[in-house]
DNA sequence: ATAGCTGCAAATGGTTTGCTTCGTT
DNA sequence: AACGAAGCAAACCATTTGCAGCTAT
């Protein structure tokens, strides 16, 4: 396919900069939220449409996480998470051992593996420490 | 808690029999399409309502599944899913290597991990088959 | 001029919920 | 009578889409 017009506009510079500069992992709601402040006409659709745009050109990675909402990630290389079951906190890892695994589902199920992503889930340091306290 | 009283009534019995009878892993709306053939005044709220009941009571287990519909499984137990990228097919996989990850996840994150989910993805054997034909 | 982008609003799809009615105990 | 369950419809929430208008090229 040919290559098409591509304008990088402020409104998706916005969007790009919010989730590269994220102190976690964003909801689109959330990006919306802060995009808002600095366009505050800007609409649902816009980020969403540039998410997925952003997205396909490789720039950021989505995550379609569990029963709620995809979350956006600066980060564009394969990787892990995982999750705190109390406070929610997401948060990246680096399991390489796991690679190894795809072997195993590969001889299992006779499925050519391209990819995998796992989702560990626990309880964040922060709330081990709250546990602690009220114990 | 007070052990409340739990009626198993047919509606119920009809939805559990569908998820352990089922060939693959069902969503919601797939489960409801099946139990109204023999209720046919079946709500979807009802279908709900009782998935989640019989997942709380460790009967069926389910898995919010990336952007779409959560599936529900008759096992129960920890394992994990590979996901053709091409019909969509979900299948379970053991791969008791990737308990060992979770030590990794640990160290790296100070989290105190109690679970994980990893979902491979790839083509299945039939969808490959159907891509060496198109050569 | 026109290809591409935005904003808006309506639509979609999965899931949840309030409420009334009904069946069991 | 009292409790739990079912059915129905409306509500919800995240996400998508059609479209008219605007803006860079």
């Amino acid at each position: 396919m040919l290559e098409t017009g591509f304008r990088l506009t402020p409104q998706r510079l916005a969007i790009l900069a919010e989730v590269q500069n994220a102190e976690r992992h964003l909801t689109a709601g959330e990006i919306f939220e802060r995009v808002r402040r600095k366009y505050p006409t800007i609409a649902y659709g816009t980020v969403y449409r540039t998410l997925h745009l952003l997205a396909e050109r490789g720039l950021i990675q989505e995550f379609p996480f569990g029963d709620h909402a995809t979350r956006f990630d600066r980060r564009t290389d394969r990787h892990d998470h995982v999750h705190c079951v109390v406070c929610g906190e997401l948060v990246d890892v680096d399991v390489p051992i796991a690679i190894l695994a795809r072997q195993v589902a590969e001889e299992q199920t006779g499925y050519e593996i391209h990819d995998h992503q796992t989702v560990f889930s626990g309880i964040c340091p922060t709330c081990q420490e709250a546990g602690h306290r009220l114990r």
